[in-house]
DNA sequence: AGAACATGTGTTAACGTTAACACAAACACT
DNA sequence: AGTGTTTGTGTTAACGTTAACACATGTTCT
C-alpha cells in the first residue's frame, strides 16, 4: 500500500535514492542504505510491479491458452509451463477456451491488453486468425501441441500422423481387420493428423475405413463407441482420438458387457499421469506432456530475452507407443 | 503497440476524446466518434491495461495459490475458479507451491507486487504467517480447502473431521477392526482433521489406532502401505488421506498380490473426475471440487466489489461418501 | 594547483491512461 | 438581452516507478 515516496519521506531522502537501494544500482553510502532499508521494513513496502512494468514495457508474465485444464494431458503441460516460467521469474495466466474460437480470440485480445510478454497457445482450430492477430500486435508466441497450416511459426508438438499410423499398425499387427476410428473434429490438427495416420496404415494394409466423428470429450467418446457397435460387422478394435474419448468408449463397452481386450481392443492417445494410475491399462501413444510445456516455455523465453533470434522453428518431440493390456489379438485368433 | 496518443494524432483530436470514445463516457459528436473509431481500427489499437490498472488501482486479476495443479482435485478447483473469474472479467494467475511454505511466501510477495486484486489460497501449512502478511498488505483473500487455526478468515472448505469420522465408521460398520490410517502431514489441516475423525471413530468403537505418516503423494502412499503391511497383525483396511496416497497404496497392494477388497479394503478422500474414470472403483469422500473453486471465487469477488462487507465467514460444503467396490467386509466374515 | 575521476544525492520527465477542471459554442428559457 | 443548461472538446495532473542528467563533494593523479 505504501509507495516509494512514503519510504523516501520516512528515510529523509529522495525517491530516486530509495529506487537505487531497491535495485542495487548506482552509488549509495552505507549509512543512507541502512536508513532506507529500515524505512522499507517499517512500512512493509513492496514495489509496485505495475508501475515498473509500465516503465520497462515488460510484465514478466506469460499467458497459457489451452482448451481445458481439466484434461490431464493439458494439466501436465500446464505444470511444465508454470515450473519453467517461475524458474525464470515469470508468472503464468491461465485461459481455458473449451475449443471455442470465440473464447480464444477474446482471451487473446485480453492478454494483449494486459501486455503479457508472450503467449503459449493451443489453438482451438487451425485457423490463421489467432496467429495473425498476435503477429500484428508483435506479441511473441509459441504454438503448442497443434499445427497452424501454411504459416512458419514457433511450434512444439509431436507428430500425430506418425503416431496415428503406428497405433493403427500396432492393431493390424495384432491381427485386427476391422478398426474403428473415434475421431475428434477435423478442424483440430491433431485429430486430422491422427486420422490421416490411421488412413495411411489401413490403406497400406488394404483394409476398410470406419470413421466416427465428434468432439474430444468423454460424452462423444461414449456416443461414437455406441454408434460403432451397431455396425453389421462389429469392429474388433477402437482407435480413440484422445484419452477422454477412450474413457467414454470404455464406459460404453462396459455397459454392454463387451470385454477389453478379449472381445475388443482399445488404443488411444495421451497417457494418464503415473501418479494417478495404479494399474496401467490402456495402450497409448504417450506424448511427453510435461516436456512439451517445458520446451515451449523455454523457446518462448529465449525469444523474449533475445537469446534466440533464428527463424521460427518447429520442435517435434518423440511420442512412444506404450503397449498395455487394452490391446490384444482379436477374438477367434490363435495366439 | 500503438497508444491512445497515436490514435488521437491520427484522428486529429486530443487523447481525452479518444479515451471518451473507448469508455463511452461524456459527450462526443457522432462525427468525431466515427473518426476516432476509424483511427482505432486502422491502427489496431488496444488499450494498455497496465496503465489503466495503475490509475484505477485495480488489475482485474486474482491469484490462485495451490499446492499442485497436477492433483485432479485441485485441477477441478482451478477450473471452477477460472470459469467464475472469467465470467466476471477477471484473469487468474496460477501458482504451485508444492506444499512448501517458502514457495508460498515467495508467491504471496510476488502477487502483492503484481497488485492482484485478491487471492485464493490453499495454505501449505496452517501457520498464520501467510494470512497475516496478506492482512498487512490489505489484499483480500479467501482460504480454500484448509483451515488456519485461530484466525477469523473467509474460508471455503469441507469438514474433514466429520468426513474422516464417517469414512472410518463406514469401515467399522463393514466389520473391520484393524484399520490403518495413511496420513498426510499434521501441519496440513485437512490431514490433521481426517486423522482426528479417524481417531474419534476408532475410540468410540474401542479399536486401536494404526497411524502412518508421510507427504500427500503417490510415492509416500506406496511407502506407508508397505510399512502398514509389515505389522504382525495386518490391517484389513486402509484409510488413505487423499487420492494420490490411495493410488500409491493400491500400487503396493497390487505388487504384493493383495486383492482389493477381498483381502483388504481401501477408502480415500477426493474422487477422480467422472470424465476420467470409466469404472469407478474407490470408495471415497467426494469433495465438490468445482463448487469449492466457484464459491471461493464468488466470495472473493463479492468482497472486492464491496457487495459483501459482513464479517469473515467460513463456508462449509457437504462432502458425501460414495461407497464403491474398494470397500467390503473383511476376509473371513460371513456377509 | 588544476584536471580528471569516483562517490553520493537530487530533479525532471517519461511510461499510457483518465478524472477533474476549464472553456467555448449552441440552445432554451425568462 | 441576459441567464442558465446542454453539448463537445482540450489541458493539466496524477497513478508509482526509474533513466538521464545535474550537481555537489572528495580523492587521485600529474
Amino acid at each position: 500500500m505504501s509507495t516509494i515516496g512514503d519510504v523516501a519521506r520516512r528515510a529523509g531522502v529522495s525517491t530516486m535514492t530509495v529506487s537505487r537501494v531497491i535495485n542495487n544500482s548506482g552509488y549509495i553510502s552505507q549509512e543512507t542504505r541502512e536508513r532506507v532499508e529500515q524505512a522499507i521494513a517499517e512500512l512493509g513496502y513492496v514495489p509496485n510491479a505495475l508501475a515498473r512494468s509500465l516503465r520497462f514495457k515488460q510484465t514478466k508474465t506469460i499467458a497459457l491458452i489451452i482448451t481445458d485444464i481439466t484434461n490431464p494431458f493439458f494439466t501436465t503441460v500446464a505444470r511444465g509451463v508454470e515450473d519453467t516460467a517461475s524458474e525464470h521469474g515469470f508468472s503464468v495466466i491461465f485461459c481455458n477456451t473449451d475449443e471455442s474460437q470465440d473464447e480464444e480470440s477474446d482471451y487473446l485480445t485480453l492478454m494483449v491488453q494486459k501486455q503479457v510478454d508472450g503467449i503459449i497457445l493451443v489453438p482451438a482450430h487451425s485457423s490463421r486468425a489467432s496467429a495473425a492477430f498476435l503477429q500484428d500486435h508483435k506479441v511473441p508466441f509459441v504454438v503448442l501441441d497443434r499445427r497452424i497450416a501454411g504459416m512458419e511459426l514457433d511450434t512444439v508438438r509431436c507428430d500425430s500422423e506418425i503416431g496415428g499410423y503406428q497405433l493403427t499398425r500396432h492393431l493390424i499387427d495384432l491381427g485386427h481387420r476391422r478398426i474403428a476410428m473415434l475421431s475428434g473434429p477435423l478442424l483440430v490438427s491433431t485429430s486430422a493428423d491422427r486420422l490421416a495416420g490411421y488412413r495411411r496404415a489401413l490403406d497400406e494394409a488394404g483394409l476398410e475405413h470406419a470413421e466416427f466423428f465428434g468432439s474430444l470429450s468423454n460424452a462423444d467418446g461414449y456416443r461414437m463407441a455406441r454408434e460403432a457397435l451397431t455396425a453389421p460387422q462389429r469392429p474388433t478394435a477402437f482407435f480413440a482420438a484422445n484419452n477422454l474419448v477412450a474413457i467414454g468408449a470404455l464406459r460404453a463397452l462396459l455397459e454392454q458387457g463387451i470385454r477389453v481386450p478379449q472381445d475388443l481392443s482399445v488404443v488411444s492417445y495421451d497417457d494418464l499421469p503415473e501418479s494417478m494410475i495404479f494399474d496401467p491399462f490402456l495402450t497409448v501413444v504417450a506424448q511427453p506432456a510435461y516436456d512439451m510445456g517445458q520446451q515451449a516455455t523455454r523457446l518462448l523465453l529465449n525469444r523474449l530475452s533475445g537469446i534466440d533470434t533464428t527463424a521460427p522453428r518447429e520442435v517435434l518431440l518423440p511420442a512412444p507407443i506404450i503397449a498395455r493390456k487394452s490391446s490384444a489379438a482379436p477374438p477367434g485368433t490363435n495366439p
